[in-house]
DNA sequence: CCGTATCCGGCATGATACTG
DNA sequence: CAGTATCATGCCGGATACGG
């Protein structure tokens, strides 16, 4: 644990959501609880390991909650934590601005 | 130029603001002009090259204008465009919740 | 189904020197 | 002051195999 100190306070934003998947990943969880497989489906350029990764920072940082079913086969639900949650509006924006620079309606709730 | 599909919009997104300092370089370009060395100052970690070239992929991208003074020394400043300028509540959004992460009063503006 | 472990290559980034 | 040019390097992330 580094202790960094900011020149810019965004900087403590981006030490949360700057990986590479990560904002995207935050933006199917805002649609509701998602399992590991479904993330997947959602991202077929991503690997097991990347994805694995992402999602274990973003829980490592609080902003994302990992749930896990005692069952066979196994079941992971992974979604936003309460602290995730303060990252909606954030989240919906960025995802309306890319809607409509890319000339679609927005459609991010 | 690859013409990417995205599977999630807001990549859109991401595609323009997702390099190492460009949030950062965005932030402190919202609260005005600033020429390169303020930049600079302002990121004592940033190397001139990077920042020469996040500068450069941010204007491509249309965020960013750059403004060049005929003078000697050089002179040249950069602020939001006008599409840049819809990326401002993102921004100052991003900020707040940095700076509230981080303890601070919210100061972005 | 949901991961981890290991290896490895390429590109992003840094360091340094130079220029109009 | 505001950048390029050039070279070196490290770590990010891909591929693959294995494990509970």
């Amino acid at each position: 644990m580094k202790a960094p100190h900011y020149n810019v306070p965004v900087e403590a934003t981006l030490e949360v959501i700057a990986g590479k998947w990560k904002v995207v990943i935050l933006c199917l969880l805002k649609e509701g609880e998602k399992r590991f497989s479904e993330l997947q489906r959602a991202m077929p350029a991503i690997t097991k390991k990347m994805l694995s990764q992402q999602l274990k920072e973003l829980e490592k940082d609080g902003v994302v909650n990992r749930k896990v079913y005692n069952e066979v086969p196994p079941k992971v639900e992974y979604s936003l934590s309460e602290e995730g949650e303060t990252l909606r509006e954030i989240l919906n924006m960025m995802c309306a601005w890319g809607d409509r620079r890319m000339g679609n309606t927005p459609n991010c709730s």
